[in-house]
RNA sequence: GGGGACGUAGUUCAGUUGGUUAGAACGCUGCCCUGUCACGGCAGAGGUCGCGGGUUCGAGUCCCGUCGUCCCCGCCA
């Protein structure tokens, strides 16, 4: 029943055939995306990776062709011989509407079973049988966009950073656990029993070797991998733009990154502005809650503490700051939307939320009893807010060390505001650079100052002597690069003398037994002339979703897992022999 | 680890206060049809109501547990 391909050959792309190709004989492969059998007519609708165009089995014309169409179901393979014309009457909704193809002769190149669900853009599948069957689920066009547009932006890429004079290096895949802050993926020895590689969560190390190896601007499209629970923008592994520099200034390495993203964006047809504007971290969360602004609207927050006298604050428990913002237009929302409001504001972390209703009769308040009219005045004010408004303050119900707790919820509420009130402007493309980052972070949980980001990042050469005696108000020479109010990579100026990476260590309390064990080559090798050295490194998972529109990276990773980390179609992770297990001296403990 | 939503035909969903034989659309199968393009018409097949237990005369529906998917917090740049 099945016809051999033997010496066929493919002519055209389905998708790429126009009325300039009419009388051409073509022989086109490809699956059946739908078939309309009229009786004596049979359209079919040939898909593959170009797109769709008609062919038309008649059965006076050609009876073998027609009698072997009939034959055909959703997704079978065939071959199709036959010529281009002219539609009578031609279908706009169609790139090849212009023309259709006469089949003279068909052959049947593979069957398929019926798909479990349509292959089409608009599926309305679950996510779970969209995995499953990710090999259907990738025949969908808009399946090949997404895939094409990453292929074209990663493609750019790499001309831009050859143009600018940065090499591709490749850098161990097993390697050691490193220092950061994610948990490692670990690859058992077989050689040494009790001994695992890591898999990367990313090249930092190798990147900074390779620039005491005087490589000079190394950058690398590379796979990472961190064993952390998952999210709609975090895979456990993902792919980075890695980039290392030696002799930047900070703004060097802004510019290279300027020039790969306002290309990347060109590919995928928005056009972006260079240089981005540069926000200090401690503004981003004062004015927006969030080290990641979407700077796509306003409504910026208020510290509005002052409005609340000490007796309120008893009353209501507030114990640190209080932030608010204006919600344009929302002082019409009801009852029921504020009460959902104050149930958003504290699953994000309030002790409270607290109203202000600019209606044309005057302000009303919630807490109006509480603060006393002047306040509630005073509070719209320092928002901004004008009739019609609804202003909206959150007290936190933790505070946190070095930190505006209020900020942050509000800066939730800001961003759920945003949206509900549609005032997030999706043409717009809103790059920020984030800088004045702390270099510790107090950990709750260790009770001492951590690494806020990697224990490499450099430290503003003022600040240097406050690493002892004032490590809260030490800054780093880091800085994060935001889009849309989503991170999209993080970098720094790196610490290149020997003696001042040895402070940091003691400063946040490392052995020097410790050190030595876990990267005394690094050390070692920073004492051989290193570079003052800088990087960054960007998630293109992320900058792919962004441009392709997309919500979930899953869309643009061909074979993505779920958030329990499963690939549901490979059926990984798996048990594994015992054989195997054996060579490796692991044995598995009962639960 | 915690919170929330969901799980019924191949798919997407509906299913009332616990009550007789669990429905729809699309898809699928067969027949008819020469200008369809989400073709149309006629006929038909298709169900472990995620799984396990409980309450009850009776459970898709109520309760407990468990598994899976998604979103969020923690975690993670």
């Amino acid at each position: 029943m099945l016809d051999f391909l033997g010496n066929l050959q493919r002519t055209h792309y389905c998708g790429a055939l126009r009325s300039s190709d009419d009388s051409r004989e073509v022989i086109l492969m490809g699956w059946v995306a739908r078939r309309r059998d009229l009786g004596n007519l049979l359209f079919l609708d040939l898909r593959d990776r170009s797109g769709i165009v008609q062919v038309v089995f008649n059965k006076e014309t050609q009876p073998q062709a027609h009698a072997k169409a009939e034959q055909l179901r959703s997704e079978f393979v065939v071959a199709v011989e036959g010529k281009v014309i002219k539609r009578q009457k031609s279908n706009p909704e169609l790139a090849t509407g212009e023309i259709e193809v006469i089949a003279q002769k068909l052959h049947l190149l593979n069957t398929a079973k019926t798909p479990p669900f349509q292959i089409e853009d608009d599926t309305n599948a679950a996510e779970e049988t969209r995995l499953r069957y990710r090999y259907l689920d990738l025949r969908r066009p808009k399946s090949h966009a997404n895939l094409a547009l990453r292929h074209k932006i990663i493609f750019e890429i790499r001309k831009v950073m050859d143009e600018m004079g940065f090499l591709e290096i490749e850098t161990p895949m097993l390697t050691r656990s490193t220092p950061e802050g994610a948990r490692d993926y670990l690859v058992p020895s077989r050689v040494h029993h009790g001994k695992f590689y890591a898999l990367p969560q990313s090249p930092q190390i190798f990147k900074q070797i390779l620039m005491i190896g005087g490589l000079d601007r190394y950058f690398q499209i590379v796979k990472c991998f961190r064993d952390e629970d998952l999210r709609a923008d975090r895979q456990p592994e993902f792919t980075q733009l890695d980039v290392e520099m030696s002799f930047p200034r900070q703004e060097d390495i802004f510019h290279v990154i300027e020039s790969v993203m306002v290309r990347a964006c060109a590919v995928a047809g928005i056009k972006a502005e260079a240089p981005f504007p540069h926000m200090l971290y401690k503004d981003a969360v004062r004015k927006y809650g969030s080290d990641k602004p979407d700077m796509r609207f306003g409504m910026e927050l208020h510290e509005v503490t002052d409005c609340f006298p000490q007796e309120a604050k008893d009353k209501l428990q507030i114990a640190g700051s209080v932030f608010a913002l204006a919600a344009p237009g929302a002082a019409s929302y009801s009852r029921k939307q504020l009460d959902e409001l104050t149930e958003k504001a504290k699953s994000a972390g309030a002790r409270g939320a607290y109203f202000v209703k600019l209606s044309p009769e005057g302000p009303t308040s919630t807490v109006e009893k509480l603060i006393g009219a002047e306040n509630v005045k005073k509070l719209a004010e320092a928002c901004g807010a004008k009739t019609g408004d609804l202003v909206v303050a959150v007290s936190a119900k933790q505070e946190i060390k070095g930190t505006e707790a209020a900020a942050l919820v509000a800066g939730q509420l800001r961003l759920q505001l945003g949206e509900a009130l549609n005032l997030i402007d999706k043409s717009q493309w809103k790059f920020l650079w984030l800088t004045g980052f702390p270099l510790f972070e107090w950990s709750e949980s260790d009770k001492s100052w951590v690494s806020a980001q990697h224990p490499f990042t450099g430290i503003v050469d003022e600040d240097l002597e406050k690493l002892e005696s004032a490590p809260w108000e030490v800054r780093s020479k880091g800085y994060d690069l935001v889009l849309n109010g989503v991170e999209l990579g993080s970098g720094s100026i790196r610490i290149h003398r020997q003696d001042v990476q040895e402070r940091l260590f003691k400063a946040l309390g490392l052995s020097e037994e410790l050190l030595r064990r876990r990267f005394g080559f690094f050390l070692d090798a920073l004492t051989y002339g290193t570079p003052p050295h800088g990087g960054i490194a960007l998630g293109m998972d992320r900058v792919v979703m962004l441009l392709a529109g997309e919500k979930s990276i899953r869309e643009v990773v061909a074979f993505a897992k779920t958030t329990a980390a499963v690939d549901l179609m490979a059926e990984s992770p798996s048990e594994v022999d015992n054989d195997q297990l054996d060579q490796l001296g692991i044995a598995i403990k009962d639960e």
